[in-house]
DNA sequence: GTGTAGTGCGTACGCCGTACCAACAACGTT
DNA sequence: AACGTTGTTGGTACGGCGTACGCACTACAC
């Protein structure tokens, strides 16, 4: 009786610390945090960071209920890492938008395993902050709420398709020859006359050297920006929202 | 010696066969994916699929070197279905990459955790197939190559964003109770003040309301495509390229 | 009928998350 | 200073997982 209700989510629980506990919730998270950066999200076990911090397994459990749990702790720790500086957040929404869309960017794709636990955690302090900053970047905007909704929601959603797949490139290099088993089985295909179109954008040279043309033509932060400009282009025009005005200082709506 | 190359992909080993084997690998692929589809992708066991077809666990190995060799078949089926019937490419680039893009939302839709098993597998066949439909639906456009290949990269990520985000919100309904503590937690958050704009997006009725509302506001689908055009109307100014001219049954370029 | 090699799969190993519960130690009380 | 309470630690064990290894079976060529 009096037990704690099982349905409740690790924020509304407070860390234990009558009696000062050996660690921490936070330890405990980072530790996790730095073993799947260096390591990969599958190198993370109870067992793993147990031993990383000189504990027993089963010590993990008294600071937090289940792995899940430990994951919302590292997704959390992540989402911290995308909030702007208040005072950083520039003034006109296409600004704000992309500069909270960019630094986004940019921490998913330093813990690209983070859009995999993501998806089933609810929203933990962090990622609430995330929205209210992203609402903030929009208050000088005249949309309505289910607008600015659905306007944040396409930033969004393009920038997590866009690490997911940039991700994938920027990966520990593959196995050297499992890449060439992976470009030489491209080649086959393309020799079959299956995919006239794909030859042709790979026309003349080689498969490989076109390949990494095509990778190294820009960078994958630059071809990330060109599509998050695109998008908003179009959000502005679809949505009647100003531009910025560049050639000045000023900053129109 | 003479062993098969470690490195080297599925779609490039032959299928056993000389003695007819009992199974084949398109119905372990489908009895996988049907387990999958109805209760996860968690669900999806070496054991338990061995177990739905009547076989020896270890027997799946005659037909696949590892699981995740597995999950490519899987991925590679899923992929199939998002190929468009050649003849109901639209013509025009606007429409023909709409109905790609719808196409396969509606695909992942269907199996969300494709996308999770998707990101390290190299492109299979249909992957293939898919990446050439979509060129040829750029076929009349003046782009050049690179241009082509950022359009469809972009316009791929979105998709597949969209897909990430919209599945976890029509996901098994969860706990229930689970759902209830999440919804109170983020009423007590908005309590503290401390999220004033997020506040304001839910004024007057309860949290628990107004987000019904915003969801019902428009289905997921018509958010996505409400997401996908404002993207393509970006893309079409940014590249200059031609709208399809709705008014007369003419397609443009 | 017999030999061979393609096919099927039982056993076992080392991982995983975590339920259960005994042992330990920090503190309030006396 | 001694004790009892209870917050904290973590050992053991269970049922899952992917899969290495190697033996048993059997379909077919001869």
């Amino acid at each position: 009786m009096a037990t704690v209700d099982d349905s409740a989510l690790i924020w509304t629980r407070p860390e234990p610390g009558t009696r000062r506990p050996k660690f921490t919730r936070d330890q405990i998270a980072s530790t996790a945090l730095a073993i799947a950066d260096t390591e990969g999200f599958a190198a993370v076990s109870m067992r793993r960071i147990a031993g990383e911090l000189g504990a027993g397994t089963m010590t993990l459990y008294y600071y937090v209920r289940t792995k899940d749990e430990l994951v919302m702790l590292m997704d959390d720790a992540i989402m911290s890492e995308v909030l702007i500086p208040a005072d950083e957040l520039p003034a006109h929404w296409y600004d704000a938008l992309t500069a909270i869309a960019e630094r986004t960017w940019q921490v998913l794709m330093r813990h690209p395993w983070a859009l995999h636990s993501l998806q089933r955690a609810p929203a933990g302090p962090n990622a609430m902050r995330h929205f209210e900053q992203s609402l903030a970047a929009l208050a000088g905007t005249e949309l309505d709420a289910t607008a600015k909704f659905a306007l944040l929601a396409t930033v969004d959603d393009y920038v997590h398709g866009n690490v997911l797949r940039a991700a994938e490139f920027g990966a520990p290099a593959e196995d050297e020859a499992r890449l060439d088993a992976v470009v030489q089985f491209g080649q086959t295909q393309l020799a079959t006359g299956e995919f006239p179109h794909t030859r042709a954008l790979f026309s003349g040279e080689n498969a490989q050297n076109a390949f990494a043309r095509i990778v190294r033509d820009a960078s994958p932060l630059d071809r990330f920006r060109h599509g998050l400009s695109m998008l908003l282009d179009g959000v502005a025009h679809g949505m009647n929202l100003s531009f910025p005005d560049r050639r000045r200082g000023r900053r129109a709506q």
